[in-house]
DNA sequence: GACATAAAGGTTGTGCACAATTTAATTGGA
DNA sequence: TCCAATTAAATTGTGCACAACCTTTATGTC
């Protein structure tokens, strides 16, 4: 490989390659399920949720989903990447969406029983990733939260 | 923002997160200069190249550029993405493509007179968006070298 | 109630990423 | 020498990201 030393001093193409390596292991388990990372990350939100609500019965789960809106907010992404990646998802038969009776304006994202049931299929997925690291538990931690730090600290600047 | 504890238990989503926070810091700056994150990330590679050849004529350099399999090395990138992305890059008078003469196969890419000149321009974009992090300066160098580490690490096992 | 304003989500257009295929040029034997 | 295998780049198709714009619905003020 070339070793590009300009490149390998900047931060920020150590974090775009980085990504795109991890995403690259990612990329044949995901497939296995028929699924790309951001649809994973979707329906990582919808799962956190789901378990949230899981005292209620499954109608009512299924009703009041969350708004395209929060699924941004969560992911920091806008409906001009969610609503077709949602409608992708909905023809896979994993979620469903519907206008909000209360609001029309709002479109209610939730998880079908199929959407639901994957979760235990790929319950093992992110430990079989982190491996592929080669980072022990602590390292892994601490990038991460220093990553969190990062991300948060960008995001708190341009909101002033 | 929703505080969504699945996704900030995840070290793949933290890196996704951190690097589309970054370049959005970017964007704005490369803006100003016509470029995407990608395309700079290329001129890098090429001012890189360019500089060990400082002691030679500007005719002799614009001859022999990094070929788009050399530059496809060292950004990870093939050349599905940088096809297309070169020819921006040419039609923006900031590179040339030429066919080799030794290897009619191979395309090799230099920078024009512009597109040398472009870096002298782009001198203190780094700084400032590290600042951004509001990360130190050995929290960027160690944040840095976890992130190389993990990316060789996973391009390693993905050769065996 | 009428109307300006804002909010939610969809659509369009551009530019990556990446897989899969294609075309052309080169290389390495038999 | 001929030709199969390999290599380099381009092309095609799918799916994000993101900006800019549009449509619909809700809200606030008079």
């Amino acid at each position: 490989m070339t070793d590009d030393l300009v490149l390998r001093r900047q931060v920020c193409f150590a974090l775009y390659a980085a990504s795109r390596a991890l995403t690259d292991v990612y990329r044949p388990v995901l497939d296995g399920f028929g699924l790309t990372y951001p649809q994973y990350l979707v329906l990582l939100v919808l799962w956190e949720r789901d378990a949230r609500d899981s005292g209620r019965d499954a109608q009512a789960r299924e009703a009041d989903g969350l708004t395209v809106s929060e699924l941004g907010a969560a992911l920091r992404l806008d409906s001009g990447t969610l609503s077709p990646l949602l409608k992708r998802l909905e023809a896979a038969g994993l979620v469903v969406r519907r206008r909000s009776v209360r609001d029309e304006r709002r479109v209610e994202v939730g998880l079908t029983a199929e959407g639901r049931a994957l979760r235990d299929r790929m319950d093992d997925v992110p430990t079989g990733v982190a491996r592929a690291t080669g980072l022990t538990a602590d390292e892994l931690f601490a990038l991460r939260d220093t990553l969190n730090r990062v991300t948060e600290t960008i995001h708190r600047q341009k909101e002033q």
